[in-house]
DNA sequence: GCCTCTTGTGTAAACGTTTTCATTCATTAT
DNA sequence: ATAATGAATGAAAACGTTTACACAAGAGGC
């Protein structure tokens, strides 16, 4: 009564073909006559037969999937360039499997040898850090990697990033227009390459209209709105000398920021300027609508597939060097969050 | 110069012993003799040996992949329930490969075959509909496929769900304590499952009450801001006999209702009381913080795949009916949304 | 000193494909 | 009529494992 799953073997029997015959049959139909395809297709169906991928994919000597080393699956920043993946993934034949790594080296490394053994094709990095057994390939031979979202120094692997100082920069800038000068920046954790640049971009625009930076005004958050409010908490506590506006590195902190003052009683943007970072879905709607750094999250995701693609299309050719790292451009979103500095 | 990958026949080799024994030396260490367990451990070492787990799975019949079929992976509601199965999947080794129906049923089918193909062993639907090949699964066989989120209607499967009715019961319930009569309900899209239960739950809590249900005061939405937006706007036009309190079936949908009461110069929860669905990491900090139904949704995912995983274990068994569907409780979080009916 | 166990190892089959090579048969050119 | 071409198919090897079975050698009981 147990169901036997049909092989080709059975498909030929019924077809009263070879293997070999379906085989091509379904891979190369034109090297097989019209009449046999048709037996072969009948067969099929009587039978209904599914390819066993496993053991195709040991022949071709290809898994047809490709890893995705995320830091965080439950954040949902990810989730939409994991969309923007998947979709380019699919329509060129691959599978996606996501490995969480929880920030920890040791899972990175568990994923990263599912490459040498054959579980995945290739892998996209979104987690800024290069995975233990990738440090040490042999020089000259480049793995089929890309790197997203975080750009990791040192490391010439295809990458694509946005310019996370000149974002800074210009989300800085903004508020240096609109007459503030007393800004805090609320940063993401250190171990972030992306945090270094913010931070130099957010430098980069005080000192170019001469304020000098003052370092207890630069905050360590972890992204959370959790953080944000901690970092606001702190910053505006001494009345006399509060910063006017915060620079935040996610829209989480962001919100957070704004929740701490109103908590204070401050109004935002009248008497605090607040701008995030990413540009979430809900910052438009957050009362008041955030002016962010839109990041193009799903670009980001279909250009790190495209680049991975492109790279597994011409194996063992010589990789021209491109321009790399990619930079996908992002946007400044001024909405209700920022206004005029209080005199 | 090109690398080749060592196999289990390079190990042997260097290790001057037959495959089965490297084979065995890895999987069933306690029938090999000490000394050349060594022997294989250093020839690997030597070899930088991974084993091909394409052909493991070939030869033993399995994937070692669980398939999680999501309407859309970009909706951050699905991140945290994923987190939970991937966690663990992967404690028990398996891996998590993620399906993005785009509420397509012809992607539904295709990942509904690697089942057949061997490309998956398992199968979670998120999606809440049965993909068309597993609908005339022969009588008898029972498919390794659980379902959470949303329960199928006539499919005994086993399941993990919300108690969709009691929860909109309940919600509906804290309004009516509050002394409101006049309340709207923004619904999901009429194709779910739990639009059905939840306007079920809603209505029975009206007539509980010996309220009639009023049927222009339900709106139906589809989850996003956008459309909680629209309804709040359509329904508060009329500020006559405009409904004093909404139950959302989204905290999306709540916000847009809070957004587009603030836009008409009503206070929440002052002049309007709002309460939504799911408790969203932002729904805490939202201004007002937003009274809510909470879901559970790392747990609903963790009782989806050890519910998979027992499953698993007892292929073959008899799956003991137990309790079907198991359903993980929800909670009623009164925040600041909520309040008293204006008089 | 022979028989029986036990312990460790090797040989070879099997998993379900794809593909190279050889074979058959019909067609066309000489 | 015979040789040469071409199309369609089949036989068998290969992909890298795991494991049933056979076998060898040493230990212990009589």
């Amino acid at each position: 009564m147990i169901e036997k799953i049909a092989t080709i073997e059975d498909v030929a029997e019924h077809a009263g073909v070879s293997i070999a015959t379906v085989s091509r049959a379904l891979h190369k139909p034109h090297v097989v006559s019209e009449s046999t395809r048709e037996k072969v297709q009948t067969a099929i169906a009587a039978t209904g037969y599914t390819a066993n991928v496993m053991a195709r994919n040991l022949r071709l000597n290809r898994s047809g999937m490709i890893l995705l080393l995320v830091p965080d699956i439950g954040n949902p920043f990810f989730s939409e360039i994991l969309s923007g993946i998947e979709q380019g993934a699919s329509k060129a034949g691959y599978n996606v499997l996501i490995g969480d790594t929880q920030n920890e080296p040791e899972r990175e490394a568990t994923y990263a040898a599912y490459l040498r053994s054959n579980q995945a094709d290739a892998m996209i990095l979104l987690n800024g850090r290069l995975p233990a057994p990738l440090a040490n390939t042999p020089r000259g031979i480049i793995p089929p990697v890309v790197i997203a979202c975080e750009r990791i120094p040192g490391c010439n692997l295809p990458t694509v990033i946005i310019d996370n100082e000149k974002a800074a920069y210009s989300a800085t800038k903004h508020l240096l227009d609109l007459g503030h000068s007393r800004i805090a920046h609320i940063a993401g954790p250190a171990s972030n390459i992306l945090t270094t640049d913010r931070v130099a971009g957010y430098r980069r625009a005080l000192s170019s209209s001469g304020i000098e930076v003052n370092p207890s005004l630069i905050y360590r958050g972890d992204f959370s709105i959790e953080s944000g409010i901690s970092a606001a908490r702190a910053l505006l506590k001494d009345s006399k000398n509060r910063p006017t506006a915060f620079f935040c590195s996610s829209d989480g902190m962001a919100i957070g920021v704004i929740v701490a003052a109103k908590e204070l009683g401050l109004r935002v943007p009248h008497d605090v300027s607040v701008i995030g970072f990413d540009d979430i879905h809900l910052a438009a709607n957050y009362d008041p609508p955030l002016t962010t750094v839109r990041q193009p999250r799903r670009r980001l995701g279909e250009q790190a597939i495209s680049l991975l693609l492109a790279r597994l299309d011409k194996a063992g050719a010589i990789p021209e060097p491109a321009e790399n790292p990619v930079i996908v451009p992002t946007e400044l979103i001024i909405r209700q969050s920022t206004g005029p500095c209080p005199t």
